[in-house]
Formats: C-alpha cells, sequence, structure tokens
DNA sequence: TAATATGATTAAGCTTCTTAACTATTAAGT
DNA sequence: ACTTAATAGTTAAGAAGCTTAATCATATTA
C-alpha cells in the first residue's frame, strides 16, 4: 500500500467532526423520504415541527411565555439561518393550511404562527414513522452512552452556535 | 405557558437525531468559510480530501491496493451521493490545477484522480485553521466521552448508510 | 455474439441557502 | 417631537448541492 501521500495525521476531533457532517447530511436526506410521505419538504417538516413546539428541537428560546405562537423570525434563529429562507416556506404552510397565521396584538410588524389540525396530523403520521425507525436505530447502544451522547452533542451546538462569546463551560 | 397544544413527548432518541442534523449543517457550513480561503467550496474541499486519502474521513472502501488514485464512482459511494454529483466538480478540480487525471492502467472506463501539490498546498493551509478551531471545540469533553462519541457515531452511520443488512452489530 | 453492467458525463430541474433591496412599524437618541 | 436605528417580514437574483434520465464507451456475462 502506497501512502506516501498521505500527509495527514489521524486526530480523532477531526475524524468526530466528519462523522458528524456524513450523519447530519444522512438525515437531512432520510428525512426527505419520510416528509415527502406526507407532502411535505425537510425544511417544511422543520419548521412545521417549530411551529408544534417539539420538545426535542434543540431551542434557542421559547418565547411561549411573551407571546403566543411562533414568529418567523425566532424560527430562522432556532435554524440559523436567514429569515428570506424561511419566509417563501412560511408562504407555502399557510396556502397549504398547514399553519394560519395571526397578527400579533401590540407589533403589527409581527406576525405569529400556529399549527392546524391537518398540520398536526402530518406531523402525527410522520411522527409513527420515525419512532419506529429511530428507536431500532438506537438499539445497540447502551442506556448510558445514549445519554453522554445527547450531552456532548448539546455541548458542541452550543459551542458552535448561539453562545460564543461563553468563557466557562461545563465538562461532559 | 400553555402547552396544551404540544401532544409530543420528550424522547432522547429524537432528541439526538435534531442534534446530530443541526450540527452537522453547522459544520457544513462553518466548513464553507474555512474552505473558501483556500478558494474551494465545502464539495470540492470534501472531495479533494477523499482523493488525498486524510485517514480521518469515514470511508465505505480504499483500494489504493487494487489501484493508485481514487474513482469518481468510489468517492460518490463514500459520500453515498449520485456520480452525476460528483462529475462536474471533478472538472473543475482539474481545470483549477487541485487534481490530476490519468487513464486506469487496465480497465479504460475509469480515470483515477491524484492530488497535485497545488491540491496539497489548499489542504495544508485549510488543515491548520481547522485544527485549531476543532481542538478549542473539544476542550471540555472528556477524552473518555471523546471515544464513546466516535464509537456510537461510527456505529450510527454504518447502521444508517452502507450497511442496511446487518443483522447483528456489535454493542457500544 | 448478444445482452447486461459499469464508469463517466451532460442536461434539466428541485431544494436550500445566501445577500441585497424594499416596505412597514417600532424604539432610541438628542 | 423628530430624526435615526433597529426589527419583522417579503421579494428577487443567484450559488451550491443534489436528483433522475439519457447518452456514450468499455467490460463482463450468459
Amino acid at each position: 500500500m502506497n501512502n506516501s501521500h498521505n500527509i495527514f495525521e489521524k486526530n480523532i476531533h477531526d475524524e468526530i467532526i466528519f462523522l458528524l457532517s456524513d450523519i447530519g447530511n444522512f438525515f437531512n436526506k432520510k428525512g426527505d423520504l419520510i416528509a415527502k410521505k406526507a407532502g411535505l419538504t425537510t425544511l417544511q417538516w422543520i419548521i412545521l415541527l417549530n411551529i408544534a413546539r417539539d420538545p426535542n428541537l434543540p431551542v434557542v428560546k421559547d418565547n411561549d411565555m411573551v407571546h403566543p405562537g411562533v414568529l418567523a423570525s425566532e424560527i430562522a434563529e432556532n435554524r440559523g439561518v436567514s429569515r428570506a429562507n424561511i419566509s417563501p416556506i412560511i408562504s407555502t404552510l399557510i396556502k397549504n393550511k398547514y399553519i394560519t397565521q395571526k397578527d400579533h396584538s401590540t407589533d403589527r410588524r409581527r406576525k405569529t404562527l400556529h399549527i392546524s389540525q391537518k398540520g398536526m396530523n402530518a406531523l402525527k403520521s410522520i411522527q409513527e414513522e420515525r419512532r419506529f425507525l429511530n428507536d431500532r436505530l438506537f438499539d445497540s447502544i447502551s442506556k448510558n452512552n445514549q445519554s453522554i451522547l445527547v450531552q456532548s452533542l448539546q455541548h458542541l451546538l452550543n459551542t458552535v452556535s448561539g453562545f460564543p462569546h461563553e468563557e466557562k463551560t461545563d465538562s461532559v
């Protein structure tokens, strides 16, 4: 085997990053297939989950106490994408009756988003299939390692996204 | 707080999936910024790493013993994407002298890909910046948890990608 | 030899994402 | 109070990554 051109060292950090990138890509593609059965694209589905406040989503902020419903800008912030990216998808979801839009009570720039019964039904049908696949996926990873996984991933996401100013972080 | 519309249960598997998806997306975007400094898109960079055989990439197959260099179809398989997706990017990389292409010794359908000095230099400059960021990123995750992370992620990737026929898998 | 499979490419089109420009409304500064 | 800033949302134009289908050349197999 000729490895003379291989200047790279084995490095566990790089390895983890590449694994995360590949797995993320895979789930985004696989999500496509499942969501498509309910007539949604992956993004539409994720946005719908945000509006329905799925408790398993990594959430930056939950303003349910401040106002009922969800703002497009809050979804964009949670997803780490631009508002411009969310906007046309919201329009489609409204047009297809998965969600409704209301005027904010005091701030007329804002429009709050609310999931409809049809949207809820779509999420439920997707959820069933997902739950089945996911549970099988984690079958052979121990409970203990699953909880280490969650902690480490939350820590990584917090570090790379919203909180670059954090000086002290808990070790995991 | 009004949670009457929240029919979803807290579920660690869903939580992990969403975290993986978000983190994957983030790294793909962040990779963009770093790769761009070397004049590459994320995909170009990943493909270049495949051709240079970075040992940290999750690899399905390494055919270095079968033939020197890398085939476009091997890269597509490793990345889990179609050959059609890879093709124009290979052309660009050749045009920009990051890689070279040679005829396969015995099979004239095949074209083997080889990284050039310019390609190697680009990878080195990207690598430096990445190494610095990555090491900081994992600062507060213990060595032990890092190795659990690698094992679990490898297991997940193997399960979801190439090996759906596997009946028995090692517990991690 | 004929049918089939493999490797690579091209064309057309979809989804996700971006930045920039725009409107409307609210908040802040002086 | 009045001008300036920031915030919420939309739209337009375009880049990147992906797909399937069609095509061509070469290899394999039956």
